[in-house]
DNA sequence: CGTTTGACAATTGTCATACAACTTAGTATC
DNA sequence: GATACTAAGTTGTATGACAATTGTCAAACG
């Protein structure tokens, strides 16, 4: 005789942890708890929920490591004044989980790019210009005697400059994050010098881009920097819908 | 008598916690942990690490809560699989806590769509599309029994098509998560039978964009459909770097 | 009166132990 | 061979203890 087992729903309630988290993000969305605000310390804590006091402990580590609440050891734990540089880094793991996310993950890293040039286009001051072109240079003046790392970290800060002119800080998390994914690549596509030189002219390619505020001025830019890398083979389908839309427009 | 005193390098180590994560961290980016994975015990965590159990916990916890690793009790904690839902849901958490977030969200909705969108015309296949215009016609269907939270759902899920249609998991992800962060607002939005008419009137101007394939088309589509909606103020600086691309280029 | 010093309480960080709940594998039983 | 049971292993939670740090307050000092 065969049983057909039940299939009940997954009637398992949250853990406490868990339980404890979704209690204080409803404070927080109620207005209950402001940003800065204390919280009441752990044993009290423990003891108004009716739990342990390591329950309490592993809800506040979540939160503290999203970057919701900040624990002062002595002083207590406090609602977070400002969002964290935290806050997107769930995204690194991401990437460091997907298996054959290389093609995806270049998809991304130019539809994050072309985003965030075209608003800096839009926002940039005269003075967010000057940093960008002066990021370009010090780069440019570094390949004669830095090492591959550091131009790396150069490049880096070129793309930084450009997300500063945004003005938005949550582009900025999300740029940030995109890029800072591709460091290792960039470094060691810079052992070869003659790269550099390239990531250079791609450089001043977007900053010409930036100052003409064309759309598509900034996108060709933003592709052909990708052109001379080790992911040039993935940038194709990129380039093809780009070739596509000025086609259609002209 | 003056002091200047000294600035100390912030020589206070990391904590435990945070060191037993960075492990975890370091030893997938080196490799030797692969997803699904089995992680050792915690208490034989503790002992190889020659820390207590409770900080490998918490450490697991904050892991666990980012959605990098998956623990079944009784049997053991694993590294994820794939990429869980969980993973930018700290954003949300950023929403909350910004008070003047909202213009910058908004920009940043904005930026995403765009992104999303172009990739979805280039990569979308026949049957893509024809779910995205299942989706469309599901909420128009649905206007006349629904309610502004089902329908706000329906709208949800327009955009979750498109995303699908780009066939990449990454960039599904982040457009998931922002398109979520827009639910309540969408939400209370439908309250009003006229703005979900607008939606739907500007749904099937986006599915014409993505049949197009015309960068500018795309973009337009997108930012007419929020002219629409509460948000319409935070839509100008947009739509000013839109126009002006589009009388550069013509 | 203002400043410094010291003691003390409160709080977080960490460890250790214990037990409950659950999973898995192996064993015994039919 | 299939089933039921047992036992070990693992995570979930609670509790107690102590260290490290912070904030407060009062006493001592100038």
């Amino acid at each position: 005789m065969e049983y057909k087992p039940v299939q009940f729903q997954s009637l398992q309630q949250p853990s406490v942890v868990d339980q404890i988290t979704n209690t204080i993000r409803n404070a927080l969305i109620k207005g209950e708890l402001k940003p800065g605000q204390k919280l009441p310390s752990e044993p009290e804590l423990a003891r108004q929920l009716g739990v342990g006091r390591s329950a309490v402990r592993e809800a506040l580590k979540v939160l503290q490591a999203i970057g919701v609440v900040k624990s002062r050891r002595g002083s207590g734990t406090y609602i977070a004044e400002e969002p964290s540089d935290r806050l997107l880094n769930p995204l690194s793991f991401a990437i460091l989980l997907g298996t054959n996310v290389s093609s995806e993950l270049i998809e991304l890293r130019v539809m994050i790019e072309i985003g965030y040039c075209e608003l800096a286009a839009s926002q940039a001051t005269a003075e967010d210009m000057l940093h960008i072109e002066h990021a370009a240079h010090a780069l440019e003046a570094a390949l004669k005697y830095a090492n591959h790392e550091e131009l790396a970290q150069l490049d880096l800060n070129f793309h930084y400059a450009i997300l500063d002119s945004t003005h938005n800080p949550l582009v900025q998390k999300i740029g940030r994050t995109v890029e800072e994914l591709f460091f290792k690549s960039i470094s060691d596509n810079f052992h070869e010098p003659e790269h550099v030189k390239q990531a250079i002219a791609a450089h001043y390619n977007i900053i010409d881009a930036l100052h003409s505020k064309d759309l598509y001025q900034i996108r060709s830019a933003i592709v052909d920097s990708l052109n001379n890398t080790p992911w040039k083979d993935q940038v194709k389908t990129l380039r093809q819908i780009h070739l596509n839309g000025n086609g259609n427009t002209h």
